[in-house]
RNA sequence: GCCCCGGUCGUAUAGUCUGGUCUAGUAUGCCGGCCUGUCGAGCCGGAGAACCCGGGUUCGAAUCCCGGCCGGGGCGCCA
């Protein structure tokens, strides 16, 4: 048995030395890996007198040797027989990468590139990306199409929320805030389709759940027998995802500090009027017809919890509260939300598919059918029953993670105050 | 947009209520030294902030008052 030989390239989070023996330790590229680099002036005086010039932060390149014996309590030890300086801190290091010191969120999303050299922000996105992949394994094996809708518009999608107005080539365009629209139009052609797509949104809020731009992964099938089924598929995508969390990314999880469970099964179909009896029963006064507001979300949240369901939907929506392309029941709607534990995680429904139905809509919720002939125009060619959702990718992200502010779980988050970096 | 709280060494904080004793304390990081198995290393020494900006009160302001900017939280807004 001899020593395995390695090259590994990071960056020196901590610095530890004792006497004639200098202990690196190294993080790589992106894994939650840590290595202890061990260099002694007896063995390797050269090495040795570089590595104790060596500043935390530094990027580096380490030869060495895993040995048999591994005498390291925390990382794999390598014995390193060279040792490269790539580059070096100019400035003191705006955070620690060790973690010891404790960084506020602000400092973190300033220095977002060096926060990643913390094992808790690198679990953080390694689990985003999983939740992105594992989204579209679900998908793709229930027969759902990747697709690229436009995000610069010549209308706004459903007129009511706030757009990001820009000039195109002298014209007045804006920001997509949801590819509604164009998910829908597709359904003239493809059956199945999804899309993981940034929302752009230009209201002044500030909390913590909500971005100016934020992620979201957009579904829509055609050919359904009831709205049923597109609660299916979310649920479906909804558990498949955590499951998949779960089990890939367990060192994550444990890097911070979170214990997964799955969301209890079947969700429980809450309706809107027993939601409202809920509130009720808890004090909290709501007139039919009214949408819930964070207060309200919350409190049904913490009562849903007690009857054991973390994941819920909520069914059978006033109409008047939903927008013009869902389908009317009446004075119902075939719309409907997911919560996770009183957050608002997607929305959703079956839509209205009948072209006149669909222009009588528009002209109810007072907009200019005129304004929507481009989408219009795809009803009229044999559009079949359809219906879809909007999961919120970020807040999926920070309800997995347990994080306090949805600014945790997106790199370089754009709020109300923030656009650089 | 409204309400509450905050802004002090690179970072994280103490100090503010009860103005002077703060030439601003501590931890970590940083610099120098000692130590051949540390692993939140230890020990010794050192540098580092005129206290977000502007104005005011006062003999005297990190501390009290006003405005602005920024941050955290709550609400509103939210296809």
């Amino acid at each position: 048995m001899s020593a395995q030989s390695v090259k590994l390239s990071g960056w020196v989070n901590s610095i530890r030395a004792v006497g004639g023996i200098v202990f690196l330790e190294v993080i790589d590229g992106g894994s939650l890996d840590i290595y202890t680099v061990v260099v002694k002036k007896s063995r390797n005086p050269e090495v040795w007198q570089r590595a104790s010039k060596i500043k935390t932060g530094s990027a580096i390149t380490i030869r060495g040797t895993i040995p048999e014996v591994q005498v390291s309590k925390r990382g794999l030890e390598v014995h390193a027989t060279n040792l490269e300086v790539l580059a070096e801190p100019i400035d003191l290091l705006p955070l620690d990468p060790a973690g010891t010191t404790p960084a506020l969120l602000d400092t973190i999303i300033e220095h977002r590139y060096v926060a990643l050299r913390m094992a808790k922000q690198r679990a953080i996105f390694r689990i985003r990306a999983i939740v992105a992949s594992a989204a579209r394994e679900y998908l793709e094996s229930n027969g759902f199409l990747e697709v690229h809708t436009p995000k610069i518009c010549g209308a706004g999608a459903e007129g009511g929320a706030t757009l990001f107005q820009l000039d195109y080539f002298g014209r007045r365009a804006f920001l997509s805030q949801s590819p509604q629209l164009y998910k829908q139009m597709l359904m003239c052609g493809i059956s199945r389709v999804y899309e993981l797509t940034p929302y752009f949104r230009a209201e002044p809020h500030s909390t913590i759940r909500h971005l100016n731009e934020s992620w979201g992964i957009d579904v829509e099938m055609g050919f359904i027998d009831s709205v049923e089924e597109i609660m299916g598929i979310l649920e479906g995508l909804i558990a498949h995802v955590f499951a998949r969390v779960k089990e890939v990314a367990s060192r994550e999880l444990d890097a911070l500090g979170v214990k997964l469970s799955e969301p209890r099964r079947p969700f429980k179909h809450l309706d809107y009027s027993e939601a409202l009896e809920i509130l009720k029963s808890l004090g909290f006064e709501i007139d039919w017809g009214q949408d819930l507001g964070s207060t309200e979300e919350k409190a049904i949240g913490e009562f849903m919890l007690k009857e054991g369901y973390d994941a819920y939907f909520i069914v059978n929506y006033p109409w008047d509260a939903k927008p013009f392309y869902i389908m009317r029941k009446g004075k119902l709607s075939a719309a409907f939300d997911l919560d996770y534990k009183g957050l608002e995680l997607a929305s959703g429904g079956q839509r209205e598919h009948r072209y006149n139905e669909l222009v009588e809509n528009i002209r109810i919720k007072g907009l200019n059918p005129d304004d929507f002939s481009f989408y219009l125009k795809a009803f009229k060619y044999g559009m079949p029953p359809h219906g879809g959702f909007g999961l919120g990718l970020d807040r999926l992200v920070m309800v997995i993670t347990q994080s306090q502010n949805i600014r945790e779980v997106v790199l370089f988050p754009r709020d109300r105050q923030r656009l650089l970096p």
